[in-house]
DNA sequence: CAAGTCATGTAAAAAGTTACATGATTGA
DNA sequence: TCAATCATGTAACTTTTTACATGACTTG
Protein backbone atom coordinates (compact mmCIF):
# COMPACT_ATOMS: atom_id res chain seq x y z
CA UNK A 1 0.00 0.00 0.00
CA UNK A 2 1.47 3.69 -0.60
CA UNK A 3 -0.70 4.78 2.68
CA UNK A 4 -2.86 3.58 4.82
CA UNK A 5 -5.72 4.81 2.87
CA UNK A 6 -6.19 7.32 5.18
CA UNK A 7 -9.13 8.78 2.67
CA UNK A 8 -11.30 5.73 3.82
CA UNK A 9 -11.20 6.47 7.43
CA UNK A 10 -11.89 10.42 7.08
CA UNK A 11 -14.90 9.75 4.65
CA UNK A 12 -16.35 7.12 7.21
CA UNK A 13 -15.93 9.78 9.88
CA UNK A 14 -17.79 12.16 7.96
CA UNK A 15 -20.82 10.06 6.67
CA UNK A 16 -20.85 8.97 10.38
CA UNK A 17 -21.80 12.58 11.13
CA UNK A 18 -24.54 12.81 8.55
CA UNK A 19 -25.30 10.92 5.31
CA UNK A 20 -24.15 13.13 2.23
CA UNK A 21 -23.19 13.13 -1.34
CA UNK A 22 -19.44 12.72 -2.52
CA UNK A 23 -20.41 16.46 -3.76
CA UNK A 24 -20.87 17.65 -0.26
CA UNK A 25 -17.59 15.35 1.19
CA UNK A 26 -15.49 16.75 -1.20
CA UNK A 27 -16.66 20.46 0.25
CA UNK A 28 -15.59 19.47 3.58
CA UNK A 29 -11.73 19.49 2.11
CA UNK A 30 -12.01 23.26 1.07
CA UNK A 31 -12.83 24.04 5.21
CA UNK A 32 -13.19 21.90 8.35
CA UNK A 33 -11.03 19.24 7.77
CA UNK A 34 -9.44 20.72 4.76
CA UNK A 35 -6.53 21.90 7.39
CA UNK A 36 -5.34 18.71 7.61
CA UNK A 37 -5.76 16.84 4.57
CA UNK A 38 -6.37 17.20 0.95
CA UNK A 39 -8.89 15.46 -1.49
CA UNK A 40 -10.10 15.95 -4.82
CA UNK A 41 -13.95 14.84 -6.17
CA UNK A 42 -11.74 13.19 -8.64
CA UNK A 43 -10.32 10.77 -5.72
CA UNK A 44 -13.72 10.59 -3.51
CA UNK A 45 -15.95 9.08 -6.56
CA UNK A 46 -14.18 6.58 -7.33
CA UNK A 47 -12.89 5.91 -3.35
CA UNK A 48 -16.89 5.94 -2.63
CA UNK A 49 -17.35 3.32 -5.11
CA UNK A 50 -14.88 0.79 -4.11
CA UNK A 51 -15.88 1.36 -0.23
CA UNK A 52 -19.50 0.30 -1.29
CA UNK A 53 -18.29 -2.39 -2.99
CA UNK A 54 -16.75 -3.54 0.41
CA UNK A 55 -19.50 -2.90 1.78
CA UNK A 56 -18.27 -0.10 4.13
CA UNK A 57 -21.26 2.21 2.97
CA UNK A 58 -24.07 2.12 0.64
CA UNK A 59 -26.16 5.19 -0.70
CA UNK A 60 -29.68 5.78 -1.85
CA UNK A 61 -30.44 7.50 -5.14
CA UNK A 62 -32.52 10.99 -4.94
CA UNK A 63 -34.18 12.65 -7.40
CA UNK A 64 -33.98 16.55 -7.08
CA UNK A 65 -36.12 18.70 -9.40
CA UNK A 66 -36.65 16.71 -13.09
CA UNK A 67 -33.69 15.10 -13.58
CA UNK A 68 -30.51 15.38 -11.42
CA UNK A 69 -29.65 12.15 -9.72
CA UNK A 70 -28.03 12.60 -6.35
CA UNK A 71 -26.52 9.64 -4.17
CA UNK A 72 -26.99 9.93 -0.35
CA UNK A 73 -24.26 7.82 1.10
CA UNK A 74 -24.30 7.01 4.75
CA UNK A 75 -22.38 4.14 7.13
CA UNK A 76 -22.96 0.41 7.15
CA UNK A 77 -22.24 -1.51 10.48
CA UNK A 78 -19.68 -2.78 8.54
CA UNK A 79 -18.17 0.89 8.16
CA UNK A 80 -18.75 1.60 11.78
CA UNK A 81 -16.59 -1.12 12.78
CA UNK A 82 -14.16 -0.54 10.28
CA UNK A 83 -14.08 3.03 11.56
CA UNK A 84 -13.67 2.32 15.24
CA UNK A 85 -10.97 -0.48 14.49
CA UNK A 86 -9.20 2.65 12.84
CA UNK A 87 -9.44 4.89 15.68
CA UNK A 88 -8.35 2.27 18.28
CA UNK A 89 -5.21 1.49 15.99
CA UNK A 90 -1.86 3.11 16.38
CA UNK A 91 -1.37 6.06 14.87
CA UNK A 92 1.62 6.67 12.57
CA UNK A 93 2.69 10.28 11.27
CA UNK A 94 4.98 9.95 8.64
CA UNK A 95 5.06 12.63 5.84
CA UNK A 96 4.05 14.90 8.54
CA UNK A 97 0.05 13.86 7.65
CA UNK A 98 -0.57 13.36 11.57
CA UNK A 99 -2.73 10.74 11.92
CA UNK A 100 -3.40 11.55 15.54
CA UNK A 101 -5.05 14.47 14.30
CA UNK A 102 -6.96 12.96 12.01
CA UNK A 103 -8.61 10.47 14.90
CA UNK A 104 -9.38 13.46 17.19
CA UNK A 105 -11.32 15.34 14.51
CA UNK A 106 -13.87 12.44 14.75
CA UNK A 107 -14.09 11.81 18.58
CA UNK A 108 -17.21 13.88 19.34
CA UNK A 109 -18.11 12.84 22.75
CA UNK A 110 -15.48 14.49 25.19
CA UNK A 111 -15.88 11.60 27.80
CA UNK A 112 -14.75 9.18 25.29
CA UNK A 113 -12.62 6.71 27.00
CA UNK A 114 -10.91 6.43 24.05
CA UNK A 115 -9.01 10.11 24.41
CA UNK A 116 -6.93 8.74 27.40
CA UNK A 117 -4.87 6.55 25.86
CA UNK A 118 -4.39 7.83 22.38
CA UNK A 119 -3.55 11.36 24.09
CA UNK A 120 -1.31 9.31 26.64
CA UNK A 121 0.70 7.28 23.64
CA UNK A 122 0.88 10.87 22.03
CA UNK A 123 2.61 12.51 24.83
CA UNK A 124 5.15 10.17 24.62
CA UNK A 125 5.75 9.80 21.29
CA UNK A 126 6.20 14.08 21.26
CA UNK A 127 8.02 14.19 24.58
CA UNK A 128 10.38 11.77 22.89
CA UNK A 129 10.63 13.99 19.73
CA UNK A 130 10.86 17.08 21.38
CA UNK A 131 14.27 15.43 23.35
CA UNK A 132 15.37 14.25 19.82
CA UNK A 133 15.11 17.26 17.96
CA UNK A 134 16.58 19.32 21.29
CA UNK A 135 19.53 17.20 21.22
CA UNK A 136 19.90 17.83 17.48
CA UNK A 137 19.92 21.44 17.72
CA UNK A 138 22.81 21.40 20.17
CA UNK A 139 25.34 18.66 18.41
CA UNK A 140 24.40 20.99 15.25
CA UNK A 141 24.44 24.08 16.50
CA UNK A 142 26.19 24.61 19.41
CA UNK A 143 27.48 27.93 19.04
CA UNK A 144 26.75 30.80 16.61
CA UNK A 145 29.29 30.46 13.96
CA UNK A 146 27.17 26.85 12.97
CA UNK A 147 24.14 28.86 12.74
CA UNK A 148 25.66 31.19 10.39
CA UNK A 149 27.08 28.45 8.25
CA UNK A 150 23.81 26.69 7.74
CA UNK A 151 21.04 29.16 8.82
CA UNK A 152 18.10 27.87 6.90
CA UNK A 153 18.25 24.06 8.65
CA UNK A 154 19.12 26.17 12.09
CA UNK A 155 15.90 28.32 11.62
CA UNK A 156 13.90 24.89 10.37
CA UNK A 157 14.78 23.00 13.54
CA UNK A 158 14.38 25.61 15.96
CA UNK A 159 10.17 25.99 13.99
CA UNK A 160 10.05 22.07 14.37
CA UNK A 161 11.37 22.11 18.01
CA UNK A 162 9.14 24.89 18.72
CA UNK A 163 6.10 22.71 16.55
CA UNK A 164 6.36 20.12 18.94
CA UNK A 165 6.74 22.31 22.10
CA UNK A 166 3.07 23.37 21.18
CA UNK A 167 2.03 20.50 20.19
CA UNK A 168 2.77 19.51 23.91
CA UNK A 169 1.19 22.16 25.39
CA UNK A 170 -1.34 21.48 23.66
CA UNK A 171 -1.74 17.84 24.60
CA UNK A 172 -1.25 18.65 28.09
CA UNK A 173 -4.37 21.08 27.59
CA UNK A 174 -5.92 18.79 26.55
CA UNK A 175 -5.73 16.37 29.31
CA UNK A 176 -6.75 19.37 31.70
CA UNK A 177 -10.22 19.76 29.49
CA UNK A 178 -11.27 15.91 29.79
CA UNK A 179 -10.12 15.99 33.41
CA UNK A 180 -12.69 18.64 34.27
CA UNK A 181 -15.43 17.53 32.00
CA UNK B 1 1.23 16.39 -12.28
CA UNK B 2 0.55 14.86 -9.25
CA UNK B 3 2.69 17.07 -7.41
CA UNK B 4 4.75 19.77 -8.14
CA UNK B 5 7.97 17.38 -7.86
CA UNK B 6 9.37 18.81 -4.75
CA UNK B 7 11.62 15.63 -4.17
CA UNK B 8 13.79 17.10 -7.14
CA UNK B 9 14.47 20.29 -5.52
CA UNK B 10 15.41 18.74 -1.92
CA UNK B 11 18.22 16.29 -3.60
CA UNK B 12 19.55 19.37 -5.66
CA UNK B 13 19.40 21.42 -2.59
CA UNK B 14 21.70 18.31 -0.78
CA UNK B 15 23.45 18.04 -3.39
CA UNK B 16 24.69 21.65 -3.38
CA UNK B 17 25.87 21.42 0.24
CA UNK B 18 27.98 18.52 -0.97
CA UNK B 19 28.23 15.71 -3.36
CA UNK B 20 27.15 12.35 -2.66
CA UNK B 21 25.72 9.34 -3.14
CA UNK B 22 22.39 7.80 -3.30
CA UNK B 23 22.47 6.30 -0.48
CA UNK B 24 23.70 8.86 1.62
CA UNK B 25 20.74 11.11 0.31
CA UNK B 26 18.57 8.80 1.24
CA UNK B 27 19.81 8.69 4.71
CA UNK B 28 18.91 12.06 5.12
CA UNK B 29 15.51 11.66 5.17
CA UNK B 30 16.23 9.61 8.79
CA UNK B 31 17.42 12.48 10.51
CA UNK B 32 17.45 16.44 9.09
CA UNK B 33 15.10 17.22 6.38
CA UNK B 34 13.44 14.08 7.58
CA UNK B 35 11.42 16.56 9.86
CA UNK B 36 9.93 17.91 7.71
CA UNK B 37 9.74 15.39 4.30
CA UNK B 38 10.25 11.41 3.21
CA UNK B 39 11.59 9.49 0.54
CA UNK B 40 12.85 5.86 0.20
CA UNK B 41 15.92 4.91 -1.38
CA UNK B 42 13.44 3.68 -4.22
CA UNK B 43 11.87 6.88 -5.00
CA UNK B 44 15.73 8.39 -4.84
CA UNK B 45 17.38 6.18 -7.29
CA UNK B 46 14.93 6.37 -10.43
CA UNK B 47 14.92 10.26 -9.52
CA UNK B 48 18.86 10.66 -9.75
CA UNK B 49 18.64 8.45 -13.26
CA UNK B 50 15.84 10.92 -14.61
CA UNK B 51 17.37 14.13 -13.27
CA UNK B 52 21.12 13.22 -14.68
CA UNK B 53 18.88 12.61 -18.12
CA UNK B 54 17.60 15.99 -17.51
CA UNK B 55 21.55 17.30 -17.02
CA UNK B 56 20.38 19.00 -13.34
CA UNK B 57 23.13 16.44 -12.02
CA UNK B 58 25.98 13.98 -12.59
CA UNK B 59 28.05 11.36 -11.18
CA UNK B 60 31.54 10.42 -10.98
CA UNK B 61 32.09 6.57 -10.73
CA UNK B 62 33.79 5.33 -7.85
CA UNK B 63 35.48 2.10 -6.90
CA UNK B 64 35.97 1.52 -3.33
CA UNK B 65 37.89 -1.93 -2.35
CA UNK B 66 37.84 -4.54 -5.26
CA UNK B 67 34.63 -3.89 -6.74
CA UNK B 68 31.94 -1.62 -5.27
CA UNK B 69 30.97 0.66 -7.57
CA UNK B 70 29.93 4.44 -5.86
CA UNK B 71 28.07 6.57 -7.91
CA UNK B 72 29.07 10.66 -6.32
CA UNK B 73 26.04 12.60 -7.62
CA UNK B 74 27.31 16.31 -7.97
CA UNK B 75 25.00 19.42 -9.11
CA UNK B 76 25.61 20.79 -13.03
CA UNK B 77 25.32 24.20 -13.49
CA UNK B 78 21.44 23.81 -15.18
CA UNK B 79 21.09 22.26 -11.67
CA UNK B 80 21.79 25.21 -9.69
CA UNK B 81 20.14 27.58 -11.86
CA UNK B 82 16.90 25.14 -11.43
CA UNK B 83 17.39 25.09 -7.71
CA UNK B 84 18.02 28.93 -7.51
CA UNK B 85 14.24 29.36 -9.65
CA UNK B 86 12.63 27.44 -7.05
CA UNK B 87 14.08 29.29 -3.95
CA UNK B 88 12.62 32.13 -5.75
CA UNK B 89 9.30 30.86 -6.63
CA UNK B 90 5.73 30.98 -4.57
CA UNK B 91 5.79 28.49 -1.98
CA UNK B 92 2.73 26.76 -1.89
CA UNK B 93 1.46 24.18 0.94
CA UNK B 94 -0.95 21.93 0.13
CA UNK B 95 -1.18 18.91 1.84
CA UNK B 96 0.18 20.13 5.19
CA UNK B 97 4.03 19.71 3.14
CA UNK B 98 5.12 23.20 4.05
CA UNK B 99 7.20 24.23 0.92
CA UNK B 100 8.28 27.75 2.75
CA UNK B 101 10.19 25.50 5.29
CA UNK B 102 11.86 22.96 2.43
CA UNK B 103 13.09 25.99 1.30
CA UNK B 104 14.08 28.12 3.99
CA UNK B 105 16.12 24.81 5.07
CA UNK B 106 18.75 25.61 1.99
CA UNK B 107 19.26 28.80 2.77
CA UNK B 108 22.28 29.06 4.60
CA UNK B 109 23.37 32.14 4.46
CA UNK B 110 21.74 34.38 7.02
CA UNK B 111 22.36 37.63 5.06
CA UNK B 112 20.63 36.17 2.13
CA UNK B 113 18.58 38.63 0.05
CA UNK B 114 16.03 36.08 -0.74
CA UNK B 115 14.87 35.70 3.32
CA UNK B 116 12.82 39.12 3.57
CA UNK B 117 10.47 38.92 0.88
CA UNK B 118 10.37 34.93 1.81
CA UNK B 119 9.33 35.64 5.50
CA UNK B 120 7.02 38.72 4.38
CA UNK B 121 5.16 36.62 2.19
CA UNK B 122 4.41 33.83 4.58
CA UNK B 123 3.80 36.23 7.51
CA UNK B 124 0.60 37.69 5.17
CA UNK B 125 -0.40 33.84 4.31
CA UNK B 126 0.00 32.84 8.09
CA UNK B 127 -1.60 36.06 9.80
CA UNK B 128 -4.81 35.74 7.21
CA UNK B 129 -4.59 31.66 7.84
CA UNK B 130 -4.97 32.68 11.81
CA UNK B 131 -7.81 35.13 11.50
CA UNK B 132 -9.83 32.72 9.39
CA UNK B 133 -8.92 30.16 11.39
CA UNK B 134 -10.07 32.51 14.84
CA UNK B 135 -13.06 33.26 12.82
CA UNK B 136 -14.01 29.36 12.09
CA UNK B 137 -13.70 28.74 15.96
CA UNK B 138 -15.86 31.54 16.51
CA UNK B 139 -18.71 30.03 14.41
CA UNK B 140 -18.64 26.60 15.05
CA UNK B 141 -17.88 26.77 18.74
CA UNK B 142 -19.40 30.09 20.35
CA UNK B 143 -20.11 28.27 23.51
CA UNK B 144 -19.34 25.00 25.77
CA UNK B 145 -22.31 23.28 24.57
CA UNK B 146 -21.42 23.23 20.80
CA UNK B 147 -17.74 22.07 21.98
CA UNK B 148 -19.29 19.06 24.25
CA UNK B 149 -20.91 18.03 20.88
CA UNK B 150 -18.33 18.23 18.68
CA UNK B 151 -14.88 17.51 21.03
CA UNK B 152 -12.71 16.35 18.90
CA UNK B 153 -13.28 18.90 16.14
CA UNK B 154 -12.59 21.91 18.72
CA UNK B 155 -9.58 20.31 19.78
CA UNK B 156 -8.49 20.01 16.31
CA UNK B 157 -9.25 23.51 15.37
CA UNK B 158 -7.48 24.94 18.66
CA UNK B 159 -4.64 23.02 17.57
CA UNK B 160 -4.72 24.01 14.12
CA UNK B 161 -5.08 28.14 15.88
CA UNK B 162 -1.87 27.45 18.18
CA UNK B 163 0.60 26.42 15.18
CA UNK B 164 -0.60 29.04 13.44
CA UNK B 165 0.00 31.44 16.47
CA UNK B 166 3.54 29.79 17.00
CA UNK B 167 4.39 29.84 13.84
CA UNK B 168 3.72 33.81 13.53
CA UNK B 169 5.65 33.94 16.71
CA UNK B 170 8.64 31.63 14.82
CA UNK B 171 8.26 34.27 11.50
CA UNK B 172 8.64 37.41 13.63
CA UNK B 173 11.39 35.81 15.26
CA UNK B 174 13.55 35.04 12.75
CA UNK B 175 12.68 38.90 11.30
CA UNK B 176 14.40 40.17 14.31
CA UNK B 177 17.36 37.55 13.93
CA UNK B 178 18.05 38.14 10.64
CA UNK B 179 17.58 42.02 11.05
CA UNK B 180 20.57 41.64 13.62
CA UNK B 181 22.57 40.11 11.62
C1' DC C 1 33.30 -15.38 9.73
C1' DA C 2 29.05 -13.43 10.71
C1' DA C 3 26.21 -9.46 11.47
C1' DG C 4 25.46 -4.96 10.29
C1' DT C 5 25.89 -1.47 7.20
C1' DC C 6 26.92 0.31 2.62
C1' DA C 7 25.29 0.51 -1.99
C1' DT C 8 22.19 0.19 -6.01
C1' DG C 9 18.62 -1.15 -8.35
C1' DT C 10 13.51 -2.95 -10.21
C1' DA C 11 8.45 -4.15 -9.89
C1' DA C 12 3.91 -3.72 -8.51
C1' DA C 13 0.54 -1.24 -6.53
C1' DA C 14 -1.70 2.54 -4.15
C1' DA C 15 -2.48 7.39 -3.58
C1' DG C 16 -3.02 11.84 -5.31
C1' DT C 17 -3.24 15.65 -8.96
C1' DT C 18 -4.71 17.74 -13.13
C1' DA C 19 -7.39 17.83 -16.97
C1' DC C 20 -11.26 16.42 -19.58
C1' DA C 21 -16.33 15.88 -19.83
C1' DT C 22 -21.21 16.45 -19.10
C1' DG C 23 -25.41 18.14 -17.53
C1' DA C 24 -29.01 20.09 -13.93
C1' DT C 25 -30.54 23.52 -10.71
C1' DT C 26 -30.84 27.91 -8.41
C1' DG C 27 -30.87 32.71 -7.67
C1' DA C 28 -30.02 37.36 -9.21
C1' DT D 1 -31.35 34.21 -19.05
C1' DC D 2 -27.03 33.73 -17.54
C1' DA D 3 -23.70 32.85 -14.17
C1' DA D 4 -22.63 30.33 -10.29
C1' DT D 5 -23.02 26.32 -8.06
C1' DC D 6 -24.50 21.57 -7.66
C1' DA D 7 -23.48 16.99 -9.07
C1' DT D 8 -20.98 12.98 -10.99
C1' DG D 9 -17.85 10.81 -13.41
C1' DT D 10 -13.31 9.16 -16.33
C1' DA D 11 -8.42 9.40 -18.14
C1' DA D 12 -3.76 10.24 -17.90
C1' DC D 13 -0.11 11.03 -15.27
C1' DT D 14 2.95 11.68 -11.19
C1' DT D 15 4.24 10.58 -6.70
C1' DT D 16 4.93 7.50 -3.04
C1' DT D 17 5.08 3.08 -0.63
C1' DT D 18 6.14 -1.73 -0.06
C1' DA D 19 8.36 -5.57 -1.46
C1' DC D 20 11.70 -8.02 -4.07
C1' DA D 21 16.66 -8.56 -5.31
C1' DT D 22 21.62 -8.55 -5.24
C1' DG D 23 26.11 -8.02 -3.68
C1' DA D 24 30.34 -5.65 -1.29
C1' DC D 25 32.58 -3.81 2.71
C1' DT D 26 33.64 -3.33 7.69
C1' DT D 27 34.15 -4.44 12.39
C1' DG D 28 34.14 -7.28 16.28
Amino acid sequence: MAQKNRLKYILLGLLKKQRQTGYDLAKSFDSDIGEFWTANHSQIYPLLKRMEADHLIAHEAITVGQKLQKKQYYMTSAGQQTFNAWLKSPSDLTGSHDEFILKLFFIDDPKSELLRPMITMQQQYHDEKLHHLEQQFQEKFPNQKRIDQDFGHSLVLRHAIDRERGYSNWLAEMVKTIKTE
